[in-house]
DNA sequence: TATAAATAAATTGTATGCAATTTAATTTTG
DNA sequence: CAAAATTAAATTGCATACAATTTATTTATA
């Protein structure tokens, strides 16, 4: 078979740059799993508890340009984690169109229990140092370039 | 700040691998959408036909191998495809438990409205042509890494 | 060969994702 | 300053994802 003949050789899923991605993403994600179900937390709560670990408090259209979701998937995202109890929702005094999420205690708290989940993910994508760095820098170039 | 003494580095968004490639996936996916619309697919039923372009038919539970999705997602997804006229459903004479999904002539011919798209996606992604081959090469690693 | 084990889809239940719309608050403008 | 435009969340509707269970069929085995 000769690809220089075949018109249709990039409608081949094995040609393909979006479905590994996507492929990849997902597998990891369920890779999460049984590590985040200790936490009881699910891999969307996990990033955004990961922003607050950091920041401590952030509107959710704040949270929601970091990790690339609407409010139509944050609202009921923040509800629940509220309803945990690892973080507080309530509107900003200054503009009340705002709605501003801040960490508790316990999501505090929750952070020393999360420290192990990010080796034991390392463990199973398996990349060599060098490789992983190469990853990480082609997928922030294609994120840069989508955002022009 | 330094790292080193960090002991929550593994814990910033900023030092995933997983995130970013959710992020781009979702993104990428995301751009897919104007030009599936015209279509009428979505990106589960985009890639779906992309093994059936290739293969003409195919078990529920293969293309769920190939997909890295279970029949709790398929079969909707199939379903969805039947109503559009483009795949047949039918239950294997061999082994009545197996489902023949089998393309359409209505679908095939999809396939040639369908040969533009790859070439505008490949145009948001902007990776030089030595970019895009790490990338996928690095991506089918770690998929491979996974399996085992 | 009758029964147990295994296999393939479908179903069920929960949690996203995202476009589009709605609601409330703030900013811009005529 | 009042009306229009903009902005931020929430809501709505639709389509995934996936674990767990159920149903139907086939294979393995006592």
């Amino acid at each position: 078979m000769d690809e220089r003949k075949d018109k249709y050789a990039a409608l081949k899923l094995e040609n393909q740059l979006c479905f590994p991605l996507y492929a990849c993403s997902k597998e990891i994600i369920r890779r999460y799993r049984p590590y985040l179900d200790e936490l009881d937390l699910t891999y969307t709560q996990y990033i955004a508890m990961m922003v607050f670990w950091e920041e401590k408090q952030c509107s959710v259209k704040a949270l929601g340009k970091k990790l690339f979701l609407d409010s139509g998937t944050l609202t009921p995202v923040l509800k629940s984690l509220e309803q945990k109890g690892y973080v507080k929702r309530q509107r900003s005094a200054a503009d009340e169109r705002l709605l501003i999420v801040a960490i508790t205690e316990k999501g505090e708290n929750l952070k020393e229990r999360a420290i192990a989940v990010p080796q034991k993910i390392a463990g199973c994508i398996q990349l060599e140092p060098q490789e992983s760095v190469a990853l990480y820098q082609l997928l922030h170039k294609v994120l840069g370039n989508m955002e022009e």
